[in-house]
DNA sequence: ATGTGACCCTGGATGC
DNA sequence: TGCATCCAGGGTCACA
């Protein structure tokens, strides 16, 4: 579920908690991708948290001098609710900071949360990651590094943290109509001035989803519960078998390692 | 090293 | 109605 936009949103609305301290940790669930640390309470409780980071699609949540690591697999979601509210299936964990719970809903269980001492950026899930889509030194310049000899599709590669992070099955078949460029095209072969519109069009799509709220599809949703929007606005993604909204060609569906890739034949060159 | 498919898990949609 | 099959926002692992 949750690309770079829906974690980013997921982020923002979690700045309510800052300063606030932990209370209480409940776990109700004690595995999802990795085993849930198992003296949670020990190492956060009590602690005021005191940043609300992300690095791609990982959530870091500054607490005392370490950082709860959370990621949310493909159908996490965060929210805020009240002690009082009763929870439901999947919901794997609470972290309470008073009258106010975090509380982690995952029904598929590829999510993960681990408690990280020293500095984040060395641990082993985040040191090999590439660089953010929306910081300026993501350009096409370094896209280009990145992507030369490799002789995968653009599309597979785009979604290849070690590329860039944050780009997963929506908004890679996003950003390649918006740059007009043909998913199956060989990574190595896009050309400089397709990878300069690709990465435009990399940051404006992602921007114009978390404006919107990010894309909730079946899962996701914002802090305070709220659906996004942004799946109104897909161009391609879902819409196989539709019109093109820029040209009115029918949209195709293909599969990529496993991924379906949404295209305009037309669009994408 | 790079590329691809299996796999982790649950639930919804579809088809017989 | 029931059951089987396929598919889904991600990431890791084994193996070509």
């Amino acid at each position: 579920m949750p690309e770079l936009p829906e974690v980013e949103v997921t982020r923002r609305g979690l700045a309510v908690l800052l300063g606030r301290r932990v209370t209480d940790v409940v776990v109700r669930t004690g595995r999802l991708r990795y085993p849930l640390p198992g003296d949670l309470i020990g190492q956060i409780g009590g602690k005021a948290l005191t940043d609300i980071g992300r690095r791609g699609k990982y959530l870091l949540l500054a607490l005392g001098a370490g950082h709860l690591l959370i990621h949310l697999g493909m159908s996490g979601n965060l929210r805020l609710v009240a002690a009082a509210e009763a929870p439901a299936r999947h919901d794997h964990l609470d972290v309470v900071f008073g009258r106010t719970v975090l509380r982690l809903r995952d029904p598929r269980r590829f999510g993960a949360v681990l408690w990280l001492e020293g500095d984040p950026a060395t641990h082993p899930l985040l040191a090999r990651l590439g660089p953010e889509p929306l910081a300026r030194g993501f350009t096409a310049g370094r896209l280009a590094a990145a992507l030369a000899r490799r002789r995968t599709a653009i599309k597979p590669a785009l979604m290849d943290s070690r590329v860039v992070v944050g780009v997963g099955n929506i908004y890679a078949s996003e950003s390649l109509f918006r740059a007009g460029i043909d998913p199956r095209q060989p990574a190595a072969r896009v050309t400089a001035a397709q990878l300069a519109k690709l990465v435009s069009a990399i940051k404006d799509t992602l921007r114009a989803a978390i404006r919107a709220g990010g894309s909730s599809l079946r899962d996701y949703v914002q802090a305070e519960g709220d659906l996004g929007g942004f799946q109104r606005r897909h161009q391609v993604y879902g819409r196989a078998g539709e019109p093109c909204r820029r040209c009115g060609t029918l949209v195709r569906c293909l599969r990529q390692t496993g991924r379906a890739t949404y295209y305009c034949p037309r669009c994408q060159k």
